[in-house]
This record gives C-alpha cells, structure tokens and sequence, in this order.
DNA sequence: AATAATAACAGTAATCATTACTGATAACGA
DNA sequence: TCGTTATCAGTAATGATTACTGTTATTATT
C-alpha cells in the first residue's frame, strides 16, 4: 500500500481526539488542511483504515456510520437528548453458549441508550 | 391508534418465526398475504411497532437495518461467513462507571461477529 | 345501518448516505 | 528519470429509507 496524504490527514484526524465522527464530519474537517479532497477519497480511506484495523466503525441506532479512532475495546453510551457519544470501559462477559457452540468470536459491538446526567437532570 | 390488516399481517409474520428480516424481506412475505401492500406502508408500520415495543431493530454492520419480533433482551452473532443472525442470552454486566456517572440506560445492542462453528470448520 | 372525521393506505417521488466510475495525478521500485 | 499503477478529484449511480398525495378503511356518532 502506498502512502497518501489524504489518508494520512484522515487518521491523523481521528486519532487526535477522543470522538466518533461520521464520513462528512471528517470530510468537512480534513477539507481545512486539503480544500480539495473529495467525500468519495474519504470513504475510500476510511475503509482502507478499517481494513487495517488502525480505526473502527461504530453503528447506532443512526442512519450513518461513525469512525473512532480510539481502538482499545471499549463500549459507547448514546445519549437520547444531546446525542453525544461516551466512552467507557469494555466489561462484557460473553455469553457463555457462545463459545461453547463453537462460535468464534472476532468482534463485538455493545451500544447502550439512554439519558446521560445532564440531560437527565434536564428533563426532570 | 386504528387496527389495520397490514399492521397486524407483519407483526404476525415477525413473531411467526425466531428470525431477523430487513424491510424488504418483510416487505416479501407479506406480501404474499397482501399482494398489493407497498413498501411504504411496511417501514411505516415496523416504526410504530418499535415505537409499541412489539418489536426491535438490530443495527448490524450490514447497510440495512433488521427487525426483530423476539423482544424478549438477547444479544445477536452475526456469522461472517453465512450470514446468519443467531440469538444468545443475554448475559452482559453494564460497566460500574455508567450507572456511577449519573448515566440512565434504556436499552441496549451487543453484536458479536466471527464464524459461525460450521463456517469456521468450512474454512479450514 | 348511514355519515363524518381522519388514520392508514397504495403508489410514487424525493432524500441522502454510500459506492462506483473515469480520466488525471502522484508514489515508488527499477 | 521513467514506467507502472495505486490513489485521487470530480461526478454519476445505487439503494435503503422517508416524504408526499389522492384514495380507502376504521371507528365513533347519529
């Protein structure tokens, strides 16, 4: 694989903040740095990088995709009223006729709903 | 909220069978019964079916949404290889930090993904 | 049972996230 | 430096989902 700055300016991108950002949100941020880049070399890269595990997609309840690239298993809360998306630590316990099926497992997803504090106290 | 056949027809349908269709599946079956039902009509009664709690969605990393008549909580394997959904308890513990931080959970999706035990032992 | 009000419908058009295509450009091994 | 070709920018196409519109069916009321 060769080296691009486009992808180099994606990742770099992601990995400077703790976020989840779906493919315009980036679009839109990496255009400051490479006014030209187009969605479709986005959408390519993110792929790419997914493909070489150095960034994860997230998918919601949502009608898009969100990139992380924060890749140290984790699991995100979903605030109903801000919309934002927390981290917190990854405590799963696979069930256990999982792997006792055979099943073998490379992934996992957890999402959780909800209110977050603030908007807990808000609507209250 | 008016009772209408076609309501009635794809809920029966989803809990006809312990089985996770996308709207155009559903929008098939029951079409069978209804041939003239429009597609329209299906994704507007699966909202409100959500919305009633009859049924669930299933985000996947597939491009369509699933939906679900089992509502009972579980956690779902998608196999990488046939494709298959398969259900398991649910046996998740929440991370401490979530409830500690004041975060109120509604609900939640866990979706592992691998190889199921018949495609693992194909690929080998 | 007939009537009125309107939720729900079938059919179709629009939306929009994502993917595919195409000719130009840039990375990099020879 | 040159040739190969991965990658790109720009644009068109795809396809799941949503919105719109005139018609139909449900249900409360007469």
């Amino acid at each position: 694989m060769r080296s691009s700055h486009q992808r180099d300016a994606i990742l770099a991108y992601l990995q400077s903040q703790r976020a989840h950002r779906s493919a315009t949100e980036i679009y839109d941020a990496v255009r400051e740095e490479i006014p030209n880049i187009s969605l479709g070399t986005v959408y390519r890269n993110l792929g790419q990088l997914v493909e070489l595990g150095k960034i994860i997609t997230v998918e919601t309840q949502d009608k898009f995709v969100y990139y992380d690239g924060y890749i140290k298993p984790h699991t995100h809360f979903v605030c109903r009223g801000c919309k934002n998306i927390f981290d917190f630590e990854y405590e799963t316990k696979h069930p256990v006729e999982i792997t006792a099926g055979g099943f073998e497992i490379e992934n996992e997803r957890t999402v959780y709903y909800g209110l977050c504090s603030r908007c807990k106290s808000a609507t209250k």
